[in-house]
DNA sequence: GGGGCTGGATTTGGAAGACGAACCCATGCA
DNA sequence: TGCATGGGTTCGTCTTCCAAATCCAGCCCC
Protein backbone atom coordinates (compact mmCIF):
# COMPACT_ATOMS: atom_id res chain seq x y z
CA UNK A 1 0.00 0.00 0.00
CA UNK A 2 1.02 3.76 -0.74
CA UNK A 3 2.57 5.00 2.13
CA UNK A 4 0.77 8.26 3.74
CA UNK A 5 1.87 11.66 2.54
CA UNK A 6 0.56 15.01 3.32
CA UNK A 7 0.99 16.21 -0.24
CA UNK A 8 2.31 15.10 -3.47
CA UNK A 9 5.95 15.02 -4.56
CA UNK A 10 5.38 17.71 -7.90
CA UNK A 11 2.44 20.19 -7.01
CA UNK A 12 -0.10 20.07 -9.56
CA UNK A 13 0.86 23.04 -11.01
CA UNK A 14 4.13 21.57 -11.84
CA UNK A 15 2.53 18.20 -12.47
CA UNK A 16 1.76 16.82 -16.13
CA UNK A 17 -0.35 14.33 -14.94
CA UNK A 18 -2.76 17.51 -13.82
CA UNK A 19 -1.67 19.09 -16.55
CA UNK A 20 -3.48 16.66 -19.18
CA UNK A 21 -5.94 15.98 -16.67
CA UNK A 22 -6.96 19.90 -17.58
CA UNK A 23 -6.83 19.43 -21.24
CA UNK A 24 -8.78 15.84 -21.14
CA UNK A 25 -10.21 14.92 -17.97
CA UNK A 26 -14.04 15.80 -19.00
CA UNK A 27 -16.72 13.31 -19.78
CA UNK A 28 -17.67 14.75 -23.04
CA UNK A 29 -14.11 14.86 -24.26
CA UNK A 30 -13.35 11.95 -23.42
CA UNK A 31 -15.96 10.22 -25.56
CA UNK A 32 -15.40 12.23 -28.11
CA UNK A 33 -11.96 11.12 -28.39
CA UNK A 34 -13.13 7.27 -27.77
CA UNK A 35 -15.13 7.89 -30.97
CA UNK A 36 -12.15 9.91 -32.75
CA UNK A 37 -9.96 6.43 -32.23
CA UNK A 38 -12.57 4.09 -33.88
CA UNK A 39 -12.51 6.70 -36.81
CA UNK A 40 -15.57 8.69 -36.04
CA UNK A 41 -15.06 12.42 -37.94
CA UNK A 42 -18.12 14.04 -38.35
CA UNK A 43 -20.27 16.43 -35.99
CA UNK A 44 -23.44 14.61 -37.14
CA UNK A 45 -21.86 10.64 -36.25
CA UNK A 46 -20.51 12.27 -32.74
CA UNK A 47 -23.55 13.42 -31.87
CA UNK A 48 -25.77 10.47 -32.59
CA UNK A 49 -23.52 7.87 -31.33
CA UNK A 50 -23.07 9.96 -28.13
CA UNK A 51 -25.79 12.17 -27.98
CA UNK A 52 -24.09 15.12 -26.91
CA UNK A 53 -26.16 18.23 -27.13
CA UNK A 54 -24.80 20.12 -29.79
CA UNK A 55 -23.77 23.06 -28.50
CA UNK A 56 -21.46 20.89 -25.71
CA UNK A 57 -20.36 19.33 -29.46
CA UNK A 58 -19.50 22.44 -30.81
CA UNK A 59 -17.24 23.88 -28.16
CA UNK A 60 -16.07 20.47 -27.28
CA UNK A 61 -14.58 20.30 -30.82
CA UNK A 62 -13.41 23.90 -30.33
CA UNK A 63 -11.07 23.52 -27.75
CA UNK A 64 -10.00 19.99 -28.90
CA UNK A 65 -8.72 21.80 -31.93
CA UNK A 66 -7.47 24.17 -30.65
CA UNK A 67 -5.71 21.73 -28.24
CA UNK A 68 -4.50 20.35 -30.91
CA UNK A 69 -5.81 16.92 -30.77
CA UNK A 70 -8.05 17.13 -33.51
CA UNK A 71 -7.12 18.75 -37.04
CA UNK A 72 -10.59 20.34 -38.72
CA UNK A 73 -10.46 19.90 -42.39
CA UNK A 74 -13.14 19.80 -44.92
CA UNK A 75 -14.16 16.78 -46.44
CA UNK A 76 -16.33 16.53 -50.22
CA UNK A 77 -18.73 14.27 -51.14
CA UNK A 78 -19.74 14.18 -55.21
CA UNK A 79 -23.09 16.41 -55.60
CA UNK A 80 -22.91 17.53 -51.82
CA UNK A 81 -21.33 20.45 -50.55
CA UNK A 82 -17.80 20.50 -48.55
CA UNK A 83 -18.08 19.90 -45.04
CA UNK A 84 -15.66 19.76 -42.01
CA UNK A 85 -14.77 16.78 -40.45
CA UNK A 86 -12.34 16.58 -36.87
CA UNK A 87 -9.24 13.78 -37.53
CA UNK A 88 -7.21 13.03 -34.76
CA UNK A 89 -3.56 14.46 -34.86
CA UNK A 90 -0.76 13.03 -33.30
CA UNK A 91 -1.07 13.97 -30.35
CA UNK A 92 -4.56 12.91 -30.03
CA UNK A 93 -3.22 9.23 -31.83
CA UNK A 94 -1.25 9.02 -28.97
CA UNK A 95 -3.49 9.00 -26.39
CA UNK A 96 -4.52 5.62 -28.01
CA UNK A 97 -2.68 3.38 -25.70
CA UNK A 98 -4.00 4.94 -22.77
CA UNK A 99 -7.55 4.44 -23.76
CA UNK A 100 -7.17 1.02 -24.70
CA UNK A 101 -5.43 0.71 -21.19
CA UNK A 102 -8.59 2.30 -20.07
CA UNK A 103 -10.57 -0.01 -21.75
CA UNK A 104 -9.23 -2.93 -19.78
CA UNK A 105 -9.37 -1.74 -16.79
CA UNK A 106 -12.95 -1.67 -17.55
CA UNK A 107 -12.64 -4.72 -18.83
CA UNK A 108 -12.03 -6.40 -15.23
CA UNK A 109 -13.32 -4.28 -13.14
CA UNK A 110 -16.96 -2.70 -14.10
CA UNK A 111 -18.03 -5.80 -16.35
CA UNK A 112 -15.74 -8.92 -15.19
CA UNK A 113 -18.72 -11.31 -15.46
CA UNK A 114 -19.08 -10.81 -18.94
CA UNK A 115 -16.67 -11.14 -22.08
CA UNK A 116 -15.49 -7.76 -23.17
CA UNK A 117 -16.86 -6.64 -26.58
CA UNK A 118 -13.77 -5.77 -27.42
CA UNK A 119 -10.32 -7.05 -26.91
CA UNK A 120 -6.63 -6.82 -28.51
CA UNK A 121 -4.01 -9.18 -29.64
CA UNK A 122 -0.37 -9.67 -30.96
CA UNK A 123 -0.60 -10.34 -34.50
CA UNK A 124 2.42 -13.01 -34.76
CA UNK A 125 1.48 -15.24 -31.17
CA UNK A 126 -1.80 -14.15 -31.31
CA UNK A 127 -1.92 -14.09 -27.87
CA UNK A 128 -4.01 -11.38 -25.59
CA UNK A 129 -2.10 -8.24 -24.92
CA UNK A 130 -1.95 -6.34 -21.62
CA UNK A 131 -0.25 -2.68 -20.82
CA UNK A 132 2.78 -2.65 -18.57
CA UNK A 133 5.81 -0.96 -17.93
CA UNK A 134 9.02 -1.81 -20.26
CA UNK A 135 12.50 -0.87 -20.09
CA UNK A 136 14.28 0.44 -23.22
CA UNK A 137 14.62 -2.85 -24.87
CA UNK A 138 10.54 -3.56 -24.02
CA UNK A 139 11.24 -6.16 -21.78
CA UNK A 140 8.29 -5.37 -18.89
CA UNK A 141 9.41 -3.95 -15.38
CA UNK A 142 7.69 -5.32 -12.44
CA UNK A 143 6.13 -2.60 -10.77
CA UNK A 144 7.96 -3.86 -7.14
CA UNK A 145 11.17 -2.73 -9.20
CA UNK A 146 10.37 0.76 -10.24
CA UNK A 147 11.97 3.58 -8.89
CA UNK A 148 11.12 7.14 -8.76
CA UNK A 149 12.98 9.47 -10.15
CA UNK A 150 12.35 13.33 -8.87
CA UNK A 151 13.67 16.87 -10.64
CA UNK A 152 14.04 19.94 -8.96
CA UNK B 1 -4.04 7.50 -40.03
CA UNK B 2 -7.66 5.57 -38.71
CA UNK B 3 -9.97 4.92 -41.67
CA UNK B 4 -13.22 7.09 -41.77
CA UNK B 5 -16.06 5.43 -39.52
CA UNK B 6 -20.03 6.30 -39.30
CA UNK B 7 -20.17 4.96 -35.90
CA UNK B 8 -17.88 2.86 -33.49
CA UNK B 9 -17.72 -0.92 -33.65
CA UNK B 10 -18.97 -1.50 -29.50
CA UNK B 11 -21.68 1.19 -28.98
CA UNK B 12 -21.00 3.54 -25.93
CA UNK B 13 -23.50 1.80 -23.72
CA UNK B 14 -21.77 -1.50 -24.10
CA UNK B 15 -18.36 0.08 -24.27
CA UNK B 16 -15.93 -0.78 -21.12
CA UNK B 17 -14.03 2.49 -22.27
CA UNK B 18 -17.08 4.95 -22.27
CA UNK B 19 -17.91 3.36 -18.61
CA UNK B 20 -14.56 4.04 -16.94
CA UNK B 21 -15.24 7.75 -18.18
CA UNK B 22 -18.08 7.42 -16.80
CA UNK B 23 -16.71 6.58 -13.88
CA UNK B 24 -13.53 8.30 -13.62
CA UNK B 25 -13.49 10.99 -16.40
CA UNK B 26 -14.34 14.35 -14.56
CA UNK B 27 -11.56 16.69 -13.66
CA UNK B 28 -11.85 16.55 -9.88
CA UNK B 29 -11.56 12.91 -9.45
CA UNK B 30 -9.34 12.41 -12.07
CA UNK B 31 -7.16 14.76 -9.75
CA UNK B 32 -8.17 13.40 -6.37
CA UNK B 33 -7.05 9.92 -7.99
CA UNK B 34 -3.53 11.18 -8.38
CA UNK B 35 -3.22 12.66 -5.21
CA UNK B 36 -4.26 9.31 -3.50
CA UNK B 37 -1.87 7.76 -6.09
CA UNK B 38 0.87 9.77 -4.15
CA UNK B 39 -0.70 9.14 -1.12
CA UNK B 40 -2.51 11.61 -0.16
CA UNK B 41 -5.47 10.20 2.17
CA UNK B 42 -6.57 12.86 4.52
CA UNK B 43 -9.55 15.59 3.35
CA UNK B 44 -7.99 18.82 4.47
CA UNK B 45 -4.51 17.11 2.37
CA UNK B 46 -6.60 17.03 -0.73
CA UNK B 47 -8.40 20.39 -0.43
CA UNK B 48 -5.04 22.56 0.21
CA UNK B 49 -3.30 20.63 -2.69
CA UNK B 50 -5.81 20.82 -4.83
CA UNK B 51 -7.95 23.76 -4.35
CA UNK B 52 -11.44 21.99 -4.30
CA UNK B 53 -14.10 23.72 -2.94
CA UNK B 54 -14.63 21.60 0.05
CA UNK B 55 -18.41 20.70 -1.15
CA UNK B 56 -17.00 19.29 -4.19
CA UNK B 57 -14.52 17.17 -2.40
CA UNK B 58 -16.92 16.11 0.20
CA UNK B 59 -19.39 15.06 -2.74
CA UNK B 60 -16.67 13.12 -5.17
CA UNK B 61 -14.67 11.22 -2.01
CA UNK B 62 -18.41 9.50 -1.01
CA UNK B 63 -18.72 8.77 -5.08
CA UNK B 64 -15.20 7.10 -5.28
CA UNK B 65 -15.81 5.40 -2.29
CA UNK B 66 -19.22 4.33 -3.62
CA UNK B 67 -17.61 3.12 -6.71
CA UNK B 68 -15.03 0.65 -4.80
CA UNK B 69 -11.83 3.14 -5.93
CA UNK B 70 -11.42 4.34 -2.67
CA UNK B 71 -11.72 2.90 1.43
CA UNK B 72 -13.15 4.99 3.84
CA UNK B 73 -11.40 3.48 6.82
CA UNK B 74 -10.12 5.26 10.58
CA UNK B 75 -7.10 6.75 11.47
CA UNK B 76 -6.29 7.69 14.95
CA UNK B 77 -3.16 10.24 16.20
CA UNK B 78 -1.78 9.94 19.39
CA UNK B 79 -3.73 12.23 21.40
CA UNK B 80 -6.20 12.81 18.78
CA UNK B 81 -9.24 11.97 17.91
CA UNK B 82 -10.08 9.54 15.36
CA UNK B 83 -10.84 10.60 12.37
CA UNK B 84 -11.65 9.23 8.63
CA UNK B 85 -8.65 8.72 6.01
CA UNK B 86 -9.46 7.60 1.97
CA UNK B 87 -6.87 4.67 1.18
CA UNK B 88 -6.99 3.14 -2.79
CA UNK B 89 -8.35 -0.12 -3.03
CA UNK B 90 -6.72 -2.58 -5.77
CA UNK B 91 -9.50 -1.07 -8.12
CA UNK B 92 -7.87 2.26 -7.84
CA UNK B 93 -4.22 1.00 -7.38
CA UNK B 94 -4.94 -0.47 -11.02
CA UNK B 95 -5.33 2.97 -12.58
CA UNK B 96 -1.40 4.05 -11.64
CA UNK B 97 -0.12 2.19 -14.69
CA UNK B 98 -2.71 3.92 -16.78
CA UNK B 99 -2.37 7.87 -14.65
CA UNK B 100 1.35 7.21 -15.29
CA UNK B 101 1.06 6.80 -18.79
CA UNK B 102 -0.87 9.72 -18.74
CA UNK B 103 2.04 11.92 -17.23
CA UNK B 104 4.22 10.64 -19.83
CA UNK B 105 1.88 11.46 -22.52
CA UNK B 106 1.90 15.14 -21.10
CA UNK B 107 5.40 14.80 -20.93
CA UNK B 108 5.87 14.86 -24.02
CA UNK B 109 3.04 16.56 -25.21
CA UNK B 110 2.17 19.64 -22.78
CA UNK B 111 5.49 20.40 -21.62
CA UNK B 112 8.29 18.79 -23.88
CA UNK B 113 10.61 21.59 -23.57
CA UNK B 114 11.59 20.79 -20.13
CA UNK B 115 12.43 18.22 -18.07
CA UNK B 116 9.86 16.35 -16.38
CA UNK B 117 9.53 16.88 -12.76
CA UNK B 118 8.67 13.12 -12.00
CA UNK B 119 10.28 10.13 -14.05
CA UNK B 120 10.37 6.30 -13.36
CA UNK B 121 13.52 4.27 -13.95
CA UNK B 122 14.03 0.55 -13.51
CA UNK B 123 16.10 -0.35 -10.05
CA UNK B 124 17.99 -3.10 -12.20
CA UNK B 125 18.88 -1.34 -15.06
CA UNK B 126 18.37 2.09 -14.28
CA UNK B 127 16.85 2.65 -17.15
CA UNK B 128 13.42 5.02 -18.22
CA UNK B 129 10.39 3.30 -17.62
CA UNK B 130 7.63 3.72 -20.34
CA UNK B 131 4.09 1.96 -20.56
CA UNK B 132 3.80 -0.30 -23.61
CA UNK B 133 1.57 -3.10 -24.96
CA UNK B 134 3.10 -6.23 -23.88
CA UNK B 135 2.29 -10.29 -24.68
CA UNK B 136 1.95 -12.82 -22.12
CA UNK B 137 5.65 -13.22 -21.79
CA UNK B 138 6.28 -9.70 -20.82
CA UNK B 139 7.28 -8.88 -24.53
CA UNK B 140 6.31 -5.51 -26.19
CA UNK B 141 4.01 -5.73 -28.92
CA UNK B 142 3.97 -2.94 -31.20
CA UNK B 143 0.81 -1.11 -32.23
CA UNK B 144 1.10 -1.63 -35.36
CA UNK B 145 1.25 -5.74 -34.62
CA UNK B 146 -1.79 -5.85 -32.85
CA UNK B 147 -5.68 -6.76 -34.15
CA UNK B 148 -8.56 -6.01 -32.52
CA UNK B 149 -10.85 -8.49 -31.93
CA UNK B 150 -14.53 -8.01 -31.85
CA UNK B 151 -17.40 -10.37 -29.85
CA UNK B 152 -20.97 -10.96 -31.20
C1' DG C 1 -34.50 30.80 -59.51
C1' DG C 2 -37.54 29.33 -55.68
C1' DG C 3 -38.22 25.62 -52.50
C1' DG C 4 -36.67 21.82 -50.11
C1' DC C 5 -32.97 18.97 -48.10
C1' DT C 6 -28.95 18.24 -45.34
C1' DG C 7 -25.18 18.79 -42.22
C1' DG C 8 -23.09 21.87 -39.17
C1' DA C 9 -23.73 24.85 -36.32
C1' DT C 10 -25.63 29.31 -32.83
C1' DT C 11 -29.40 31.31 -29.83
C1' DT C 12 -32.47 30.99 -26.03
C1' DG C 13 -34.37 30.17 -21.63
C1' DG C 14 -34.68 26.92 -17.74
C1' DA C 15 -32.28 23.19 -14.75
C1' DA C 16 -28.28 21.30 -12.75
C1' DG C 17 -24.00 21.54 -10.84
C1' DA C 18 -19.89 24.34 -9.20
C1' DC C 19 -18.33 27.49 -6.09
C1' DG C 20 -16.91 30.48 -1.68
C1' DA C 21 -18.09 31.71 2.72
C1' DA C 22 -19.94 30.74 6.73
C1' DC C 23 -21.29 27.64 9.95
C1' DC C 24 -21.48 23.11 12.60
C1' DC C 25 -19.78 19.45 15.44
C1' DA C 26 -17.17 16.08 17.98
C1' DT C 27 -13.06 15.43 20.49
C1' DG C 28 -8.82 16.39 22.97
C1' DC C 29 -6.36 19.63 25.63
C1' DA C 30 -5.04 23.64 28.67
C1' DT D 1 -14.74 26.32 30.30
C1' DG D 2 -12.93 27.67 26.57
C1' DC D 3 -10.33 26.93 22.52
C1' DA D 4 -8.05 24.49 18.66
C1' DT D 5 -8.43 20.98 15.04
C1' DG D 6 -10.07 18.25 11.22
C1' DG D 7 -13.85 17.00 8.66
C1' DG D 8 -17.46 18.03 7.11
C1' DT D 9 -22.66 20.56 5.82
C1' DT D 10 -25.62 24.68 4.60
C1' DC D 11 -26.50 28.52 2.05
C1' DG D 12 -26.96 31.80 -1.83
C1' DT D 13 -24.93 32.94 -6.05
C1' DC D 14 -22.95 32.18 -10.38
C1' DT D 15 -21.55 29.34 -14.10
C1' DT D 16 -22.17 25.66 -17.06
C1' DC D 17 -25.17 22.28 -19.13
C1' DC D 18 -28.78 21.12 -21.78
C1' DA D 19 -32.95 20.61 -25.17
C1' DA D 20 -35.49 22.76 -28.47
C1' DA D 21 -35.85 25.94 -31.82
C1' DT D 22 -33.73 28.49 -35.13
C1' DC D 23 -30.22 29.72 -38.53
C1' DC D 24 -27.40 29.15 -42.56
C1' DA D 25 -24.80 27.67 -46.64
C1' DG D 26 -24.68 25.06 -50.56
C1' DC D 27 -26.51 21.50 -53.48
C1' DC D 28 -30.44 19.38 -55.87
C1' DC D 29 -34.63 19.45 -58.61
C1' DC D 30 -38.19 21.25 -61.22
Amino acid sequence: MVPLSRKSPVPPERCNLARAVNQIGDRWTLLILRSALYGVRRFDDFQTELGTPRTILSGRLKTLVADGLLEKRTYKIEGRRPRPEYVLTDKGEALRPILIALTQWGDQWLDSDTQPPISFTDTNSRQAVRTAFVNADGREVPVDNMRIVLRR
